[in-house]
DNA sequence: CCAAGTTACGCCCTCTGCTGGCATAGC
DNA sequence: AGCTATGCCAGCAGAGGGCGTAACTTGG
């Protein structure tokens, strides 16, 4: 304890701090960290943190917790303290969240916002004995009553309260660094030795709140205590109030410019009024209650706004639609999307242009990729909630949408739209591709199709018919399509033509007499494979077993396709005519050997029997090959 | 104190385009 | 019969429009 001068206070009307704690660096870091309106006040458990600076007096018992404070309690506790005082344990230049350039010899007038006559004062010691004392010295006012003061910090050893240097000290809840207690005396504060004549004035900001059970105390809020002169020292981030003039060392009166800055976000306000009123908006206090579902507001304004919503009142109603809102805002922002077309919110990066800042916001991460949004279930990652909460259903399986005629159900209700537009609608749009003749029903499609089919590829794609190339795959099909049916492989011998290469191969060897297949089991040689495997069933295979096509008129049998046929027509049921022949031909019962295989090698051909391909029960049924005469066969033997 | 303006977040919607499974036609 | 090409279709995500609501700021 520096040797001082005690105050002379009697003892009941002195409040020693109850606790003092410096809180951590780490935890102002945190704090500094935090934005605009998200910075969460310093609680009570701040107050627990270890105190480098050595044991306070009266400090808070460990593990004691300052419950939070409500409206209720903060509106009638009785304000009993008198006198504020560190611990001399404290030293002044340590504590920078109290002052961040402490200052000696500083000396506090703290008046109530009517008038009134406190004063307190803040005394730092000799060396590092520190002390700070605000007193009250007369009178017993409710929080109400002081929820707004003013402060006067002024230096030197007058108590001399400038107009100039008036700010507010809100008795918010919103902080509680100090606190302070009633009726205990250790420690009281004496002011000792004069103020540093080095020091400019400097002003403190302070909340207060009741404390502990309301009655008995109440906490005061230094949350930072420094006046900068702006002329002198760059401003501090976490000055309150600036000066635009300097009004270095004087306590004179005189029109100074100051800019109010608000400690918990970086509200700044040249109007008392204004930063007294934006102090407000970090309590919670929300007095103005909705009586239909008992939301509290904090002004009538909002409660009216927010009661509009309950009885559907829209006031602002739109001139040039039927559109009507609850707010002025809210008939602006429609008139701009709707009529008027305005978009003050520009990207930088392209021509986009947004009527709300937020839609701006949410454009630019499609340039810078952003994804904030992230899925607990997988690694996708949303620009937004919207898509966000869609792709969730990708996981829950959920269909919302649901068609009206099918009953068939959507992850997307456009998904469903396009569903009901091709399914279920009568003028089915489609979409003509410009290049071709073909129509796709869908837009989306129509561009898969123009990538694939119309799209210049650098490559060369070569007709498999003839040495012509192309660079897109439409022309390529149309120009094959010209290929087909024609016949371009020419016999050298003879005017045979024929559209395959193999076919021609074989016509050749009528030419040489070459005969490349031989039978293993007897001398016979063969022009074509399949005329040799033929061969070798009929002669060699016991368990051959050729098929016999039946006429489906007669039920006689034969051995040959086209035999049957002949003798169908002559039985009345020609060729086209019965449905029988028709449909065998739709099943592909085709002999076995090309056509022109067959004329080309004539008496191979003989020796073939009628292989069938496919059974048809009823048309042309296969019978057993008995060794009796092929065409005499019937279904019956 | 009030109204207007501003800011911010959220919700829902539409339009758009890509993807891959499927059916089918043609070779 | 097998392969390939291609339209059909639902699923899904990107981008943006429009509105609802609350809270805050500003100036009269």
């Amino acid at each position: 304890m520096m040797a001082g001068t005690e105050i002379s206070v009697p003892p009941e009307q002195f409040t020693r701090i109850k606790a003092l704690e410096v809180i951590p660096e780490v935890l102002l870091e945190e704090e500094e960290d935090g934005g605009c309106g998200g910075r969460e006040p310093p609680g009570p458990g701040d107050v627990q943190a270890p105190c480098p600076y050595g044991p306070l007096p009266a400090r808070v018992p460990e593990g004691e917790q300052e419950p939070p404070l409500t409206t209720e309690e903060s509106e009638k506790h009785i304000l009993t303290l008198q006198t504020v005082h560190f611990s001399e344990d404290v030293q002044l230049q340590d504590i920078s969240w109290l002052s961040p350039q402490p200052q000696e010899g500083l000396q506090v007038t703290v008046q109530q916002a009517g008038g009134g006559g406190l004063q307190s004062l803040l005394w730092p010691g000799e060396g590092s004995q520190q002390c700070v004392a605000i007193s009250i010295q007369e009178g017993v006012y409710s929080l109400q009553e002081t929820e707004v003061m003013e402060l006067h910090v002024l230096e030197g050893s007058m108590a001399v309260a400038s107009e100039e240097s008036k700010f507010v000290v809100s008795l918010a809840e919103s902080a509680g660094l100090l606190k302070l207690a009633k009726d205990q005396e250790e420690g009281q504060l004496l002011a000792e030795g004069g103020p540093d004549p080095q020091v400019g004035e400097q002003l403190f900001f302070v909340e207060a709140k009741p404390g502990d059970e309301g009655r008995d105390e109440i906490v005061l809020t230094v949350s930072d205590l420094n006046v900068e002169e702006q002329e002198d020292k760059p401003a501090s981030s976490q000055g309150h109030v600036e000066k635009a003039t300097s009004t270095k060392k004087t306590n004179e009166t005189k029109e100074i410019k100051r800019t109010f800055r608000c400690d918990s976000c970086v509200f700044t306000s040249s109007r008392i009024s204004s930063f007294n009123r934006h102090m407000k908006t970090h309590t919670a206090e929300k007095p103005h209650m909705c009586h239909l579902c008992l939301k509290a507001f904090r002004t009538v304004t909002l409660l009216r706004n927010h009661v509009n919503t309950h009885t559907g009142t829209r006031p602002y109603k739109c001139g040039d639609c039927d559109m009507a809102f609850v707010t002025s805002g809210e008939l602006v922002r429609h008139r701009r999307y709707k009529h008027t077309h305005e978009k003050p919110f520009k990207c930088s990066m392209c021509k986009y242009a947004s009527v709300e800042a937020s839609k701006l916001k949410r454009h630019i991460r499609s340039h810078t990729g952003e994804r904030p949004f992230q899925c607990l279930l997988c690694s996708y990652a949303s620009k937004d909630t919207y898509k966000l909460k869609r792709h969730m259903r990708t996981h829950s399986g959920e269909k919302p949408y649901e068609c009206h005629v099918c009953h068939a159900r959507f992850t997307q209700s456009g998904t469903m739209k396009i569903h009901i537009l091709q399914k279920h609608s009568e003028n089915v749009p489609k979409y003509q591709c410009p290049h071709c003749a073909t129509v796709i029903a869908r837009k989306s499609d129509l561009r898969v199709h123009l990538r694939n089919l119309h799209t210049y590829k650098a490559t060369e794609m070569k007709c498999r018919c003839c040495s012509a190339v192309f660079h897109e795959r439409y022309a390529l099909i149309q120009h094959q399509k010209t290929h087909k049916n024609e016949k371009r492989f020419k016999c050298e011998y003879c005017s045979y033509a024929c559209m395959q290469k193999r076919h021609m191969t074989v016509h050749i060897r009528t030419h040489t007499g070459e005969k490349p297949f031989p039978c293993l089991s007897c001398d016979k040689r063969f022009r074509q494979e399949q005329l040799l495997n033929v061969h070798f069933k009929k002669y060699h295979d016991a368990n051959f077993i050729p098929a016999v096509y039946e006429c489906p008129k007669c039920g006689k049998g034969f051995s040959r396709w086209s035999n049957m046929q002949r003798h169908s027509a002559k039985c009345g049921s020609g060729p086209g005519k019965p449905a029988a022949l028709g449909k065998a031909r739709r099943t592909k019962r085709k002999p076995a050997v090309p056509k022109e295989a067959v004329q080309e090698d004539e008496a191979a051909a003989k020796e073939l029997p009628a292989v069938r391909l496919e059974q048809c029960p009823g048309e042309v049924v296969p019978v057993p090959y008995g060794g009796v005469a092929a065409e005499e066969v019937t279904c019956d033997g």
